[in-house]
DNA sequence: TTTGGCTGGTTGCGCAAGCAAGCTTTCGGT
DNA sequence: ACCGAAAGCTTGCTTGCGCAACCAGCCAAA
């Protein structure tokens, strides 16, 4: 290391913006999100992960890999969203260890009712200002980018 | 709302990826890079804006504002760097309620001794998955969602 | 000049999140 | 059949962060 070349314009001109999006872009989501839905939208996330998944069942683990949360935040989560009633949790026939979290009627309801707040805030802060080109032109770049940074964890360094 | 129009394809390709990103980005520059400089990503930031601000001064509020934190964390932060040594806070001499934050020759030090690193973390998790073509045509849109972020944070709703 | 509002910053507190250590169940090797 | 290692969570603790309440210095306007 300590060979390495600084960023160019290009590079900075992209580094930069991105910086700025990874920091805002949260806020900006979260914010009115809560107040209108009453989820976080980590709630959001375990619920609409669940819901894409057969039978609306998924491993603890495999929803910490799917939302990119750590197991033990996962589990709290789903243990509160049990809680409340829009989860369930079932001690895993096959594997004595594990757990499926499955989606319950109500966590549907809620997963349903909490969408079109989420639309309007994800148009709100980001196609809002977006035009159909670039999305098309920018969408394939940060699928690269997002593939790589979910393959490469483990240092790909040296 | 509620009379919204889901995710087109070209939307939900951009979007979720961005996501992604969003979440894994972070995980990936800070993990190593705190070991190897000693130093948190926000702090690195804060280094980096003071070091970029005329005569290495910023107004905390300032500061605040360029790394996008909250007064009260960027309060903190800077406290933390003075008692380090890498930063000293002086109150300001037009405005008795205002301080501002000076980087020291030890904080420059540590920033560029910091700076290798984080520009490695930067390619390994980034410059390095993407084509020089990625970088020019993305990089427009995400200056032009950045830049909607920062303006836009007051409610642009109804 | 005094008083009420504002602005810049700090502090008390609570919450989300991860790490590391623990527990239980499973599985492979002998 | 047994034992050690590994898998799949869970739980205790720490940290980063923001909000809200607060305090101090500034600035009108009366």
């Amino acid at each position: 290391m300590g060979e390495l070349s600084a960023l160019d314009l290009d590079e900075a001109a992209f580094w930069r913006p991105l910086m700025r999006i990874m920091t805002a872009l949260p806020r900006a989501l979260e914010d009115q999100f809560l107040p209108e839905t009453g989820l976080a939208i980590t709630d959001y996330g375990v619920l609409v992960a669940l819901s894409e998944a057969p039978d609306h069942l998924l491993r603890i683990s495999g929803l910490a890999a799917t939302t990119g949360l750590s197991l033990s935040r996962i589990s709290r989560v789903v243990d509160d969203l049990t809680r409340r009633g829009l989860v369930e949790k079932r001690r895993c026939a096959e594997d004595g260890r594990a757990s499926n979290a499955v989606l319950t009627e109500a966590g549907l309801a809620r997963l349903e009712a909490a969408y079109p707040s989420h639309l309007a805030r994800v148009r709100a802060a980001v196609f809002d200002h977006l035009s159909a080109e670039d999305i098309r032109t920018a969408g394939p770049v940060l699928a690269r980018l997002a593939t790589a940074l979910d393959t490469a964890p483990p240092t790909d360094d040296c």
